[in-house]
DNA sequence: CGCGGCTTTGATGTTCATCAAGTAAAGTGG
DNA sequence: CCACTTTACTTGATGAACATCAAAGCCGCG
């Protein structure tokens, strides 16, 4: 997060005492320890289409996405391919957040979106001192990798409306728990996280439509008939 | 890795102070803890072909492979995908070694092999007292997974030739360092791996053959024209 | 209001999986 | 060690799944 980044500070920060992250922080850490990383965190916001980081960016901070949605995606041959979206509480930039020198992965934020952001240094300080902390991170992401490993491989093998509908249950189950909600990703973006193109995404979303499993309004999305789409996801 | 397994425990082992990992334990432990390790560490044969873990199997053993070639694969839908080929002193089970109390992805060794195993327990208790290995292990961790993750993407980006030429490069460059090798996977797994079907990749060989790139003898693969291949490979 | 990006549908062609059928190689039991 | 079975390999023919191309409507935004 540099300068020229269009996230904007704000002054409004929540206390980390109260931090959902302090299964990961506050079990771990001195009260010392987490004084000094609260008094130099900053939040900062991204209005939607914003980038929060570029691949390439020298890693500064240790964030984590305190509300909104955000894409997690890698440049390749001219083709943005997403590898996976990230929720409230997960971490940004994954991989390498203590190990590497720059990002691997660019983020854009899908929703207007605040990212908690703490000094990365400190934050590696701890490691040194505190294994509990290190250990569980690692946890947290190995976790994180082995869902991105195991989903690339799941939806891969799925034809084309197997892919679709997993995606949209995803977004009914995992992250608005309803079966109505307003599609965060355009129809390209779709096609670019489940390895298709944006043709056919349409084209079976009008499928759907047309056998009456979904109902579409520009970006909202209702689910009509998840066992059927349960079905379609599975053995599609 | 329990009684009912194929592999045989060698009694010729090597010293621990000599290992090549010592970056990873030798520098980060102290000649105690290394002692208490090596005391019980015990090394394993596995005949090629021969199961080495399967998923579910409950972790017992912090495991790495001293020498031959093995496969990391998950079964899915009734079809095995291979995640990925481990190396000499690459680690056996990658994610969850310690965290999971099972693995999530089974191995099969490809040539012969040998895995040197230390107790699980006696390596999550340095873990919990040392965090510079705790550290250094999070770290060759967070690079598997990245590596998966990214080479994942480039292949299925790919068409046909081009995922064959990669997968040949791959072994000709980083495994065998030979333009000519015993391919240690069959049609049938390498199709497995790039996530094509058998023939498909039989067709590509054959035209390879043809093409003039390469020479078939079986199993022995040799690359005739690394140029052309490296094309196909990046552009294909 | 007009431009560019997003969306939609149809027509067309290519890539690839599937099916079939045969050969070679490798393991198995008498 | 040889007949037998199974597994791996190979090639061709066919069709399905999917990408690409083309054209037009829609929507937000400067």
């Amino acid at each position: 997060m540099t300068d020229k980044e269009p996230g904007v500070k704000e002054s409004m920060v929540c206390d980390c005492y109260k931090c959902e992250l302090k299964d990961l922080f506050y079990r771990n850490i001195t009260d010392i320890a987490l004084d000094s990383i609260c008094e130099r965190k900053f939040e900062t916001i991204f209005r939607k289409g914003e980038s929060i980081i570029s691949e390439g960016d020298e890693i500064l901070h240790f964030s984590y996405l305190k509300s909104g949605l955000a894409k997690i995606f890698r440049l390749s041959q001219n083709k943005e391919q997403i590898i996976a979206i990230t929720r409230p509480m997960d971490f940004i930039g994954i991989l390498g957040i203590l190990t590497s020198k720059t990002y691997n992965y660019s983020v854009m934020a899908l929703e207007d979106s605040v990212t908690c952001n703490m000094d990365i240094e400190l934050v590696r300080n701890i490691c040194q001192t505190n294994n509990n902390f290190t250990f569980s991170l690692f946890e947290k992401v190995s976790h994180i990798y082995d869902k991105i490993v195991i989903e690339g491989i799941k939806i891969r093998q799925k034809h084309l409306r197997g892919r679709v509908s997993y995606i949209l249950l995803m977004f009914a189950n995992e992250i608005y728990f309803s079966n109505k909600f307003e599609l965060p990703l355009t129809r390209k973006e779709i096609a670019e996280f489940i390895g298709m193109t944006t043709e056919n995404v349409i084209r079976v979303f009008s499928e759907f439509r047309k056998d009456g499993l979904i109902r579409i309004s520009g970006k909202t999305i209702e689910i009509l008939d998840k066992n059927r789409m349960d079905n379609i996801s599975n053995f599609g």
